[in-house]
DNA sequence: TCATATAATCTAGCATTGCTAGGATGTCAA
DNA sequence: TTGACATCCTAGCAATGCTAGATTATATGA
């Protein structure tokens, strides 16, 4: 009977729409005023209702985070193929990931600042966050004998880059500056 | 008259045990049993006079990272003086930080991820940050044309690594292997 | 068609948080 | 001793995450 269907249905469209919400107040106003009440007001529900979908609040913020991760890792693939070559990957990936970061300050802040219970060992987010790091890894590893810790290592720098700029630690004029250091360390290595 | 001094100095002792509690408690029980309540009963006071000292909870969790801004930088000059030459005061100054940063780790969360409020623009904090940065920016220098460039990246890079080993993101066991790319991408850039 | 069992949802409230108003208590000079 | 001032505490507010229990809607059987 589709009865199921409908309601199962249903229900996927509302947990979508509470994670929308969470993600659209976020990054309008800060995680601060992503509240549960604020959040089932606009769902046009009563609280418990969030409840049944997401164990706690946090385990929202982590729902909006594996949307993040999934995303990146869509922009990170497409900015390397568009690359005319391995260097030019490299640098592509690199500008395309600063550009993610800090264009979305508030979905970065869910995939890498707030505490989201989700350990990463958890089958469906590790499917996105290593999609993401395999995005990362895959650009490096012409250029490097052990790749993984390469990448590893870049993907430490452009997280860092991209912290500090969100936080107003470091210059924000520079950026273009100093991802180019960044993009020699890993190309200039054999060359 | 002796009296005023006593007081003021009594006052100025009982700040340095609210931050030394703050401090104590995030440190062993995370930043979030750090509450205003707690900290009250941790230095016999009742909470009003808490904000006599401090405008809100946030500038209790300034001041520890004030105190984390200075001891990183005396750490991390300590490690350069201590080397043997430019390229093992990169090295020295790089494995220094990665193990202050994970030695303290809710101190090091005070300075760079949770909201402080310090704007990097107050004179004091300015002065705390300011000299941690120009003990990494000074063993940098030999080895870069655009130090000031250079010393964000290498900044970011060690920040980066530290967050992400810090929230299980990378493998543990390859700091060592992590950290000799980077320094090698810092040194090795004219050799 | 209607009664009943089940599922879905809401109302109301708890405990905890950061923060503050207003009263009580101490302290010091005149 | 008294009055003015500083110091401190009690008590409480509003907001938060979360939940128990009542209430309403829905589907299923006779």
């Amino acid at each position: 009977m589709g009865v199921a269907e409908r309601k199962s249905r249903e229900r996927a469209e509302r947990e979508q729409r509470i994670v929308a919400a969470a993600r659209a107040i976020a990054e309008r106003e800060g995680w601060e005023a992503v509240t549960v009440r604020r959040l089932a007001e606009e769902i046009e529900y009563s609280q418990p209702v969030l409840y049944s979908h997401f164990e706690n609040r946090t385990a929202i913020v982590a729902a909006v985070a594996v949307e993040g991760f999934k995303e990146i890792g869509e922009v990170l693939r497409s900015a390397a193929d568009k690359a005319g070559g391995p260097a030019e990957a490299v640098d592509a990936v690199a500008r395309a990931y600063l550009d993610f970061a800090l264009g979305h300050p508030a979905l970065y802040e869910a995939m890498f600042v707030l505490p989201t219970d989700l350990r990463f060992a958890e089958a469906d987010t590790r499917a996105e966050l290593r999609a993401a790091f395999d995005a990362l890894a895959g650009v490096v590893t012409p250029f490097c004998a052990n790749a993984e810790v390469a990448a590893e290592a870049f993907w430490a720098a452009l997280h860092g880059l991209a912290e500090l700029e969100r936080s107003g630690r470091i210059r924000p004029g520079m950026r273009g500056e100093r991802v180019a250091l960044v993009v020699r360390a890993v190309v200039g290595a054999e060359g």
